[in-house]
DNA sequence: ATTCGCAAACCGACCGGTCGGTCGGTATGT
DNA sequence: ACATACCGACCGACCGGTCGGTTTGCGAAT
């Protein structure tokens, strides 16, 4: 059957025009830069798609599945909390970072293009998304502090002068369990998706470095 | 003179076409979409304009002439270094949210359309704020690590398990500082130029709860 | 106070070009 | 034979930008 071959041919097309999309912009590249470099003409394109929208829909429904398999999969079957969100970031640079899926950076930059239609139905996906973060980081914090409860009840009472900003992340008896897990998920999401506009695979920030410091200034802040 | 009065009109075609860049986004609006906002016709917005890009060149180095109005002068009037940090997160995260300035908005989405010549302009000021906010951090972990050692030589000498993230966050004699000041940067800057991607100003999250959560997770780490 | 002159502001028709999308026809492989 | 894949010419709309001519505001001259 040509069955296989017919989503074959469209996911080429998907991956060649999310190559251009990340490249020149989904506005500045045209049915025809697509197609050319498809080594088809715009007409055999068309066969596969029914318009430029369906494509950057596509790629970026494409992007979420991506994401859902290689982060939220792997992170899933992991028991401890914090390993598991310590897993997300590590595997939500990867997924950023790797050349391979520009899917995820069209995604992550061209959603104005898209029909409202359309569009909610990606948002509706990144909801769930976040708000998978938010909970994995409320059990975190939930876990740290039930942790620190069991520890040396020794609490720091001195330090009035600048320690107030790092003075509970041992929480004695209080209530206080850290920064919201919304804001926080929000912060992590968009320090590890803006990499996108700033990353230079030959600069000096490498990817192997970026986890790491990441997720020390996650769990720790700038002084981890 | 009509000086002022020219300065005047590009500038009030300026804040229209920044607005109108920020709901629709730039490729998506034409020419005659900004004149017509003005209650002009598109020769006439011409004889104040040579170019669309140029709009969008003089619409972002507005915007990084806010920023340093705005979030760079207050923070170096300010001695202590990690009080400077402080304001400049709450300054920073004021100026993206702000709605009366939407050329941050502009400036931090539509970077593809510039011509490559006026983009460099752009990006060599963007990285002299990097910069600055680089050296800024490197000054504040390196404040912190002076006053620890005059602390108390209590070290933590036992939690082998999970607290390896936050265990030096009060170096007693190492030379760790905490995470590199050009990645703390990056992920400072994400988190907060991330916030126009998400915020509603409608939303559960509003502006004064954000600031002291941001600076929290920066100082501290979701446990803060 | 009126007129004049002149430059800046503005209009609207127009241009070349490109865009997303269509369609009738032709290969191709089974 | 018959779908499927594909071509290439074509369409209407709209794009950024141009240009010759008209209106408008205002200081100087009368």
């Amino acid at each position: 059957m040509a069955r296989e071959a017919l989503i074959d041919s469209r996911q080429e097309i998907l991956r060649t025009a999310a190559r251009l999309f990340q490249q020149r912009g989904y506005d500045a590249t045209s049915m025809n830069d697509v197609a050319a470099a498809l080594k088809l003409s715009k007409g055999g394109l068309y066969h596969h798609f029914q318009s430029k929208d369906e494509i950057l829909f596509e790629i970026m429904n494409h992007a979420m599945d991506l994401t859902e398999e290689r982060v939220l999969g792997p992170v899933r079957g992991l028991a401890n909390p914090e390993e598991r969100l310590r897993t997300l970031i590590r595997l939500h640079i990867e997924v950023v970072l790797s050349p391979r899926d520009r899917e995820i950076t069209v995604m992550l930059h061209e959603n104005h293009p898209l029909p409202p239609v359309l569009r909610k139905r990606i948002n509706t996906r990144k909801k769930e998304y976040v708000h998978f973060l938010e909970n994995l980081i409320a059990q975190v914090q939930k876990e740290a502090q039930r942790d620190s409860q069991m520890e040396t009840h020794k609490a720091t009472p001195k330090d009035a002068h600048k320690k107030d900003a790092h003075k509970e992340i041992h929480p004695t008896h209080s209530v206080s369990a850290g920064v919201s897990p919304r804001a926080a998920a929000f912060a992590l999401l968009g320090m590890i998706n803006w990499i996108y506009q700033w990353y230079k695979p030959e600069g000096a920030l490498q990817a192997q470095n970026l986890v790491p410091q990441f997720t020390d200034l996650v769990f720790g802040g700038i002084f981890a």
